[in-house]
DNA sequence: CTTGGCACTCCGGCGGGGTGAGTGCCAAGA
DNA sequence: TCTTGGCACTCACCCCGCCGGAGTGCCAAG
């Protein structure tokens, strides 16, 4: 009974911090929400609030900020995911479908992510170690010098240029070209890189030349920059914290540019839980403290090939970015279905 | 005589500008820099300073900071691009060197002049127009699924998946692959469009499956989307400005999703001047009218075939910026004449 | 043309009183 | 036992006036 009621009020103050970026006080919290009571109930809710850690107040006499605790409550227990208006869908769907290729799918993504949350969205390249290869073609630039095209099934495409110690004839080149495909298409990643790894062991190809293809093609397979690529957009969202500039604004524009800390926020792709949310400290990296992650796994199928997601203030509106990221993620992953 | 002092004042202030951020007056200035005059002397070529229109106070009783046309008289006149030092240039040569292909090359630009030059960092992709085509291949995913890879003289890969509206065998496939290739390659871009149009008025080729094919090519061809490739780096460093958040840090941040207005700023590519430098109102944005541009085309050879720079508040190190965009705008394009 | 002297201006920091939002506590009512 | 109105209290914040100091412009002398 009083429980529920606390629960109320923390939702409310919840709802109230994030809209109005102010700490909340008892009075203008039963103005704008109707619970039926005083006041002075509302306090005494508010300090047991207090009391179990869910509230803090700035400083004596100011009203209450939510802390990492109580945001943590609310998108547990006082959250539901509200699906995406009609009119919303159309336009996720309608800018999805435009994209012409899989380095636009994900440039799309960032932008549409970023502008239906106004934070700052991350969305992870598919992983390359999942995929299967769907095409290797050797093309001769030059008698000594050849170009390596990888074509993966995600629709990922990656080139090497090799230099051969020795010139190449059009005949070698043909059969070079059958025999890695014998041995890699079709295959997932690693096992491709073994059959690979296998033709050069058995001696099955002639071997000055062709060492050197072969190991641009394990390279480029096992590259892990690969796995590391990310798109990133709506840093301009970040303009609009105003204040909070040295304790969320800086460290996250730091964060932006390494990478690898934007893969580890968004956590590993997982077939569990559809939607993570990590809140202020529970994440790995103190200076990002006052910031929180909300992200998805996405991939064809029911695997969760990479992931995507937002960064933002831990003062954001969680549902509205729970149902964004999760909407994003259902669509992409459809497009990749297709693809 | 004087006009020679009063030069030398105001590239003392510039210095002393930009390397404290606060306003300098007389007597700072005389004790900084060893020119041998008194402080009313300064105040005096101050003055006239003033009256030229090269400096301003932000208030009466307040030390003077160089206006824009201050700026741009002291790179103009007061500013020799000094060289880098021998292991800046072996620190950029050994970066550089390692890249495995021009995605690559473009990144490792980006960061290297945004390290270099503590500033926002822009870099260009190769423009489509000017390249040539150095090779196109079909590859069958399916019977009636073709991918279509067209791959540039300037290293560039792009690919698209066409859908026929008929099967094509293998046989068809090759005599498609001969007359595109025929027809296409060696050719600069614009001139491969038109031959591949001939090809389908002429009907050379059996309509149905092959029509889309052209279409893709040529779609993939003149995409202006390619052209307007940019990459960004260094975000971070608008952390540093600290101050002038309103001026200069939102409107960046804001253009810095803007490709187009990034382009625009990076200007056009050409073989005159070696580098540019755009400060504060004469660019085109006056939203950006407290921050500078200093940019410089690249390319393989004599031409200048794309365009890369640093964005910065128009208080920056100009000599240390100017220096850091033309070594990097040198090695790349040695780096894509190698290739 | 340069220089020292001098009066003037005005930003920025400091301290103090007033205001108001918000609180905690208490005693009375349901 | 929970709710509610009342009440005293506490600070953050704002406004104001006061100063010190850096910097200036002007002038007269060298």
């Amino acid at each position: 009974m009083q429980e529920e009621r606390r629960l109320a009020v923390l939702r409310a103050i919840v709802e109230d911090y994030v809209a109005t970026e102010e700490p909340v006080g008892s009075k203008s919290l039963v103005e704008r929400h109707g619970l039926g009571v005083s006041p002075a109930t509302v306090r005494n809710d508010m300090a047991a609030l207090e009391d179990e850690g869910y509230i803090a107040q700035p400083h004596t006499s100011a009203g209450r900020v939510p802390t990492d605790k109580g945001y943590r409550l609310f998108v547990d227990r006082l959250t539901t995911v509200k699906p995406m208006s009609a009119a919303e869908r159309r336009a996720i769907a309608s800018l999805l479908d435009g994209a012409v290729d899989l380095d636009d799918v994900v440039q799309r993504s960032v932008r549409l992510l970023s502008q239906l949350t106004r934070q700052v969205a991350i969305v992870q390249y598919p992983t390359l170690s999942r995929s299967t290869v769907r095409h290797v073609e050797l093309v001769a630039l030059a008698p000594n010098r050849l170009l390596v095209v990888l074509i993966l099934s995600t629709g990922r495409v990656e080139q090497r240029i090799v230099e051969l110690a020795a010139d190449l004839d059009d005949e070698a080149l043909v059969e070079l070209r059958a025999v890695i495909g014998q041995a890699a298409i079709g295959q997932v990643i690693a096992d491709a890189v073994t059959a690979l790894g296998a033709l050069v062991a058995e001696e099955a190809l002639a071997p000055p030349a062709t060492l050197a293809v072969i190991d641009a093609l394990s390279e480029a397979m096992s590259d892990h920059r690969s796995d590391e690529r990310i798109a990133v957009g709506g840093a301009a969202n970040l303009a609009r914290y105003g204040d909070s500039f040295d304790s969320a604004v800086r460290p996250l524009l730091e964060a932006l540019e390494e990478h690898v800390v934007l893969l580890k926020l968004l956590g590993e792709a997982t077939t569990g839980e559809p939607i993570t949310v990590r809140i202020g400290h529970e994440g790995p990296y103190q200076e990002l403290a006052s910031t929180s992650v909300v992200a998805a796994g996405y991939g064809p199928g029911e695997e969760a090939f990479a992931r995507l997601g937002i960064v933002g203030p831990t003062r954001m509106d969680y549902p509205g970015s729970m149902a964004a990221v999760r909407a994003v993620a259902r669509y992409v992953s459809r497009i990749l279905d297709e693809a």
